[in-house]
DNA sequence: TGGTCTTTTCAGTAAAGACTGAAAGTTTTG
DNA sequence: CAAAACTTTCAGTCTTTACTGAAAAGACCA
């Protein structure tokens, strides 16, 4: 299904089945319902583990490990973009940082660091956003969800209201603690 | 870099000598530039061309076909959003919706149905929430992304309007037309 | 229409990635 | 501390994916 998410085939069944089954379940049971060899379920987990998306637990009068998925899909939801963002985002923000700290030789030079600025931009405003957002409570979270594009009549509300506007005041006011500014 | 994004390595590096040279190039120029074979850009083209990525034209005085990439930097999140919901989400929550409309034989087949209908909610729920504000217009865009978690703000003021408030109220009140409330 | 320039296709090959079984490692227990 | 129970590692193999050059196809022009 969604084999192409950086995570391969056999991961991605393994966390399907630890997921539907809804229990911990040990190594050689998945590689059985799998029909994987066993060290290919060792190797998955282990990737899984890498990932913060199983964790590692021990049932009573078993000595095998067991393995399970978090309880709550909106966890896996701030897992997956955590990690993802730590493996992939950050890194490729700081290569485009050092492109941008590079004097430009010329013209052109010049243009393309203009570019690569929009999209550093871009890329840091969006994972700024999401890591924001994760950060709620699931029930605030789901609020702003369904909301949906519903969610421009509260901006535009915003601007309407004269102590909360999103532009700057020329005079400074009295602080309003509603903290609504951004810079 | 982002070579594990479902597109592989070869094509990232077309599109981003694309982006960055900022000017249609033809084929064989992006060849020469990356070293690759005509054919291998070719391909490469071909799967840009089908996620929309870049656009084809003709240049005056010169019978080669150039392909340059959008010149808005959030006209390619657009894009790309749109392709990949087309491509991973929509056939994901199709096959899961099926699995959901199947009549559990069990108990074990009811819970795993609950966790499969959590995870489709969930995807869906993310999903529609991005198609909506795809759909506003940039400046709105950044306006919400800028904000990040003081949206939170926000929804609390909305949520001590009276009027506005997100539960249901028992008694009809006079319409509104402030759209506030979702279903 | 044939000739020139350009793009696409495709079969074969090269490279990358996934999977396995055997062996080594680790932990628990009598 | 040795056997038993379990897990991990890794070299070799299998599978999948990417890339190439040669040939075919298409577009334009005289």
């Amino acid at each position: 299904m969604g084999s192409r998410w950086g995570i391969n085939r056999t991961v991605g069944q393994i966390y399907a089945l630890l997921y539907i089954s809804g229990r911990p379940l040990p190594a050689d049971e998945i590689a059985e319902a799998l029909n994987f060899s066993r060290s290919n379920v060792s190797m998955g987990l282990k990737e899984l583990q890498s990932w913060r998306l199983v964790k590692l637990q021990h049932l009573a009068g078993d000595r095998r490990e067991h393995f399970s998925t978090p309880d709550d899909v909106w966890q896996i939801v701030r897992i997956l973009a955590e990690e993802r963002r730590r493996r992939e985002i950050d890194p490729t923000l700081s290569v485009l940082r050092d492109l941008l700290l590079m004097k430009p030789g010329n013209e052109d030079e010049r243009e393309i660091q203009g570019r690569l600025a929009e999209m550093h931009d871009l890329i840091e405003l969006l994972t700024r956003w999401s890591e924001d957002v994760q950060k709620l409570e699931t029930q605030q979270l789901t609020q702003l969800l369904r909301l949906g594009g519903g969610i421009i009549r509260l901006l535009d509300l915003k601007n309407s209201l004269p102590l909360l506007g999103s532009k700057r005041r020329k005079t400074p006011q009295p602080a309003t603690e509603d903290g609504l500014d951004e810079d």
